[in-house]
DNA sequence: AGAGTAGGTGTACGATGTACACCACGTCAA
DNA sequence: TTGACGTGGTGTACATCGTACACCTACTCT
């Protein structure tokens, strides 16, 4: 007696990404493993193995696969200006820049394990590149120098201070872990209260901060700089 | 026959903490399993849990016990000018602020590991707190307003354009993983390759990017845009 | 008709985090 | 002196993870 015959479609790397894509999105990046993978799409955890090479491929392969959605045909705004026109235009190399960015912005948006699996990456894929490259050849064509371009791709890219900006907001859920941690006394902060009473005060109906409204403003300012720079005709020391 | 007795020093948090910082540091944080802490501590796996909560605690633990090894009297510049006296003296706050971070920069470039550690954690620990109170208090007294002091700690702590900077570096070592990642052509990309022939070009004998100059440059500048904005009155808008 | 290949199955193994019961000690009250 | 107790280390056991390996099935191409 034959076994009974799935009408399940074939699996394929693409879909294969797109399901744990999805588990990832629903269940947390811990929610992603090759068991659970291979239970939502209805299939033993092996068969993943004949469409990506191993689990970190696997990751690898979620990175380019949202990535790839992004390209095409986006270097100008793909955002409607949200301002009306008595804010003056901003040049086009900033739109492209921008647009870029945001792009990304809004997969870590929606896809916020996305961040953590990047850390555990380097990956010098196709996805990956042509996002650096569309960044990059706008500022080169906006005549930025080779030299300062990079130095710019390296502003954007740092993390100044080495953590994580969610550490702002004050959803100080209930410690749920068995930490040691002592629960730290607020007087000792003064600068840090000040600061999160003047935020309340201008936002009182917030939870947390404006993570959109922040990163528009970091992004905006460090584009300031990098145009003040080329305008002064900036080169590296040395 | 009572079983040999060992001449070991008796476990405590910190001697836990610290053993599992140097097995990070040379075995990467793959290495830090509860088994092989043990083992480098002598003693079986479930000691640990005397100890420390669990693996997540353990982490926060080892955060905590590298920041906490940073914070005393520091607030003042703890790294000699480099600059001979013809450079106008930064301004006290400037140096604060600096050094302050480039206390935890040296705490990433020691600890490789820590970046991703951090990424994985939310922690309001009482020396993360303290490290962000350094900050923030210095910015306040230098005259910002609690608004703008808000907005700067967010563009310290973003990283704009979503991917670690060492993409930059050229150390594309060979494909250890079975990947199924096309390896891309160089020719897709004339702007990167632009802005790497340059860069190679300015840096003949170098094998990756100044990661220091580049961190610093990006500092200086970031810290450069708060001043401007601090000195015009900015306030956040509406 | 026969060979080859692509894709899915089943079993098995070592590593991981940790629950739980246990036991050796020191300290201290009775 | 005794016995209760808390602190810290032990030993066993289990679920879950990634994945090696052998297999089997169905389709294509000659």
């Amino acid at each position: 007696m034959p076994r009974a015959i799935a009408a399940r479609a074939p699996l394929s790397r693409d879909v294969v990404l797109t399901a744990a894509v999805a588990l990832a999105d629903e269940r947390g990046l811990e929610g992603v493993s090759m068991r659970h993978l291979a239970d939502a799409l209805g299939v033993v955890p092996m068969a993943l193995y004949k469409h990506v090479g191993d689990k970190e491929d696997l990751l690898d392969g979620m990175v380019e696969h949202l990535l790839t959605g992004l390209g095409v045909g986006r270097t100008t705004g793909h955002q409607a200006d949200r301002t009306a026109d008595h804010t003056p235009k901003p040049l086009p190399w900033r739109e492209a820049v921008t647009s870029t960015i945001h792009g990304v912005r809004a997969l870590h948006r929606s896809h916020p394990w996305l961040r953590r699996v990047l850390e555990t990456r380097q990956l010098r894929t196709p996805a990956v590149l042509a996002h650096m490259e569309r960044l990059t050849s706008a500022f080169l064509a906006a005549g930025f120098t080779p030299d300062l371009t990079h130095h710019v791709m390296h502003l954007l890219g740092n993390r100044i201070w080495g953590f994580s900006p969610e550490l702002f907001n004050e959803t100080g859920g209930p410690p749920t872990r068995r930490s040691t941690a002592p629960t730290p006394d607020p007087t000792d902060y003064p600068g840090i209260l000040a600061v999160a009473a003047d935020s309340r005060a201008r936002r009182p109906t917030a939870t947390s901060c404006d993570e959109d409204g922040e990163f528009d403003f970091a992004l905006a300012t460090i584009l300031d700089a990098a145009e003040r720079l080329q305008r002064s005709g900036w080169s590296s020391p040395r």
